[in-house]
DNA sequence: AAACTTTGCTAAATCGGTTTAGTTAGCTAC
DNA sequence: GTAGCTAACTAAACCGATTTAGCAAAGTTT
């Protein structure tokens, strides 16, 4: 109907005194400007009584802050980073940041598209898991000395602040955990990525598998964007690798997915086959047998990405130093990986 | 390093020609305002080749237009409003428009608060799961002639866009599949809320329950804001309550929650106690016994959202009409709930 | 009482675009 | 030969804030 947004000139002009000082007034700067209190306190009261906000834009404009990060996840409908999001969000809202987000799909194209319109936006901050082909934006990005912290996985190359897990690492104890068990014909399903993470969880099932001298049996399946149904090509695997005694699933939606298809071929977990997953889930904790799986420190996680961040924000002295955290995810010892 | 950041008047003086010649251009005005196509060319071209893209700031105070959806969702990381997300996100970033989102975690201050915050930065639309208590800020954001759709639950006295599912039928239906296969204490768990959906989900149930002469077994619970962790007031109900023998979770977490506390309580399903709940999960698709659920249509339910939020964004108009929209919620039958 | 400070406030530039209202040059009309 | 028209472009206002530079009046110093 009416667009009867006050600006701050409405201000102004209502109390006869200029938009300069209406302005100093309300960012806290009256006494360092020597406004009188008795004006500061007349301002104050009319602002709050006409309910006066500022126009955040102009605001933006201005001084180059939107007090907005910018938060690129594969996927925000998986609850790892659903998850992750709330707790980023849970934080940033507290120390006045708003969350912008998109899912990139782990599309290239759709990432860089991604990182140009939060560009274009001036946002403050980016919080991304980075995507395969990326690494030249995300560089842009640092030269001009933006604040970024990766998670999930990272560029090696690149000086950039990043959160991620001990991915090899805890890979290799669950695979050591599955091998101590008894079981000896272990598979290893992941996708058809070269990221970071899925490199290094690959890494570490090879180094166990190495050491105890086993057979190796790895699938990768191409990456679906829609539905994350793997189903079929998990079904059609163990159809024809029928030796195999025990299954790691690199991700919690190839988990979820080989649960279904371990149910459809009617085998036994453990019995049949071990089970373990990476990332945790309800499903997991509830499923019968119940799932051993290694389970991502989601809030410590959340908590060093945002305080690395605001920290960066601060700071902003050219060639500052980046931080690399490392974090250590446990594994949760459940009834699928035990045989005895 | 060096902000390096062109702008308008760069490519201005560079071409030497006016700032509003590369403007006209750049919007795609160049035949309207007579400008050669020769010229046009020629700035395209060195705008493409020099890869400035316009300040999205500027452009949005200017034209009042930010292409910024703002979603409010309960809690960006249960699964239902994750996925919703995900969909609306996928749909609107075709179109054009980014997401911002926050969770009210129900809790209508930081609802207010929230709306306040969406409104500062002038977003275009808003997608809303709306708190109790925020029916006034609502009618502003409406008076002001911006376009608003509610999810989830609307706020029945207020004409706006919503797109809800049949809460109380889908219930009434679920609890009457239930009666049908002989259960006769039913049991309805619930959020303690004043929230539409939750009451007409237990106005099914209550419909249910008299039409068939049963006795009622309500119970609500406080609304917990973080980990959703209903395991032990459940457990205590079901050990108040041991003649009940059969159960309906209003919301998927508390489902999850019933799960665990019935597992931990041996309580074999559904011989010794059927269960639906509303919502459904991959956990319900796979749990043994697999959990009949109500799913609500997120496909369906996020088109519909984003489809008349653009609708109602293009046509401006005051006073157009609102469109009130109810999907059907069909029940998953499963083993949870079958007697024989 | 002139010179200097301090107090209290403001005009105008600025951020980077869009848009309104022209201007200029060349051509046609009569 | 000048009035009128059109093609091609531009100066300047504007969106709504922040910030720099500076001014007038009162107070203080010498």
């Amino acid at each position: 109907m009416k667009k009867n947004k006050l600006v701050i000139a409405d201000i102004a002009r209502h109390l006869k005194i200029s938009i300069t000082t209406v302005s100093f007034i309300l960012n806290g700067k009256a006494r360092e400007k020597r406004i009188s209190d008795e004006l500061t306190e007349k301002v104050l009261k009319y602002v709050k009584e006409v309910n006066y906000t500022p126009n955040h834009l102009a605001q933006s404009l201005r001084t180059g802050k939107t007090d907005l990060i910018g938060l690129i996840v594969e996927n925000i409908s998986n609850p790892f980073f659903a998850n992750v999001a709330r707790l980023i969000e849970e934080n940033a809202y507290k120390r006045g940041f708003r969350i912008i987000y998109c899912s990139s799909e782990n599309d290239t194209e759709k990432a860089k598209e991604l990182i140009r319109v939060f560009h274009e936006r001036q946002i403050d901050a980016y919080i991304i898991t980075p995507t395969t082909g990326t690494e030249n934006d995300i560089r842009n990005l640092l030269r001009e000395n933006l604040s970024v912290v990766l998670f999930d996985r990272y560029f090696p190359d690149l000086q950039t602040n990043s959160v991620v897990v001990d991915n090899a690492q805890s890979t290799y104890n669950a695979i050591c955990h599955l091998i101590e068990q008894g079981f000896q014909r272990i598979a290893f399903l992941t996708v058809e990525s070269d990221q970071t993470q899925m490199n290094q969880r690959l890494d570490g099932y090879n180094r166990a598998i190495k050491e105890n001298h086993l057979k190796k049996y790895i699938k990768k399946f191409p990456f679906q964007k829609k539905g994350h149904d793997y189903i079929e090509s998990i079904t059609q695997f163990f159809k024809k690798e029928k030796t195999v005694d025990a299954v790691f699933f690199a991700t919690n939606y190839l988990g979820i997915s080989g649960l279904e298809a371990i149910k459809n071929l009617n085998k036994k977990i453990p019995a049949d086959i071990g089970v373990i997953s990476f990332d945790d889930h309800d499903l997991f904790r509830l499923y019968s047998p119940s799932i051993t799986a290694i389970a991502q420190p989601i809030e410590q996680l959340s908590e060093q990405l945002i305080n690395i961040l605001l920290e960066d924000i601060d700071s902003k002295k050219p060639n500052r130093k980046t931080k690399k955290i490392v974090l250590t995810a446990p594994l949760i010892v459940r009834e699928s990986s035990l045989r005895r």
